[in-house]
DNA sequence: ATCCCGAGGG
DNA sequence: CCCTCTGGAT
């Protein structure tokens, strides 16, 4: 039937929700909340894992996609955060994405849960496709993406976006065969043959101002 | 076979 | 813009 175990990132401080969504990148929650436990007890914090051997933590993590550049990112980002933030998580978007392993879409999951701080949408891969079978954009990037949706959305869903969005790309409009049955969109959305009504004509360009 | 709550590098 | 990194689930 249908996956609905809510498997949300296991973390209990900004330091490891910042490891837990570094290494969720095209990996599944409950494969990285399968590692992190043993993770963060070994190298509970950014003075513990800027010392570890990238070796040791690429075996903790073996079982999640793309580990070896992930077990990098941990000791890396530790070594960072050692050096130029007494071992803290810095707050802004500048300083996030300076990390390795960290984007755009992993800082503002940061920023928005630990700090509070809504200034961006996390665009990952279903808000994407999302946005896209709206005709929200027709942005070729992410980022792109990123400033369509800041355009057309009020501030105040902002924070809310890329939880709910990705609830419903999970579980109706998925990557393949979208369930367009059972969408409470398919009256409005372009993708299920209504015409688009945020851009009329030109079906094609809308992502530049 | 194709996708997963991406990022880095060319 | 493209490609690669990666293993597990479906």
């Amino acid at each position: 039937m249908y996956p609905h175990v809510e498997s949300a990132l296991e973390y209990h401080n900004a330091y490891t929700l910042l490891v837990a969504v570094m290494l969720s990148a095209q990996t599944t929650d409950a494969a990285v909340n399968k590692v992190t436990p043993e993770l963060f007890r070994r190298w509970p914090n950014p003075e513990a894992m800027a010392s570890a051997q990238p070796s040791e933590v690429g075996e903790c993590i073996r079982t999640i996609g793309f580990w070896r550049a992930k077990a990098a990112h941990c000791t890396e980002m530790a070594q960072i955060l050692m050096a130029d933030y007494g071992g803290e998580v810095p707050q802004t978007m500048e300083e996030l994405v300076k990390l390795p392993g960290v984007g755009r879409k992993t800082a503002n999951i940061v920023l928005n849960k630990m700090f509070n701080t809504v200034d961006g949408i996390a665009v990952d891969t279903h808000v994407y496709r999302i946005a896209s079978r709206l005709r929200l954009t027709s942005a070729a990037t992410p980022l792109a993406a990123e400033q369509d949706l800041l355009s057309l959305l009020p501030h105040e869903l902002w924070k809310d976006v890329n939880e709910e969005w990705i609830h419903f790309g999970r579980d109706i409009c998925t990557a393949r065969n979208p369930t367009c049955s059972a969408c409470p969109l398919s009256d409005i959305c372009p993708s299920c043959g209504q015409p688009n009504r945020w851009f009329k004509g030109s079906g094609k360009k809308s992502s530049k101002r």
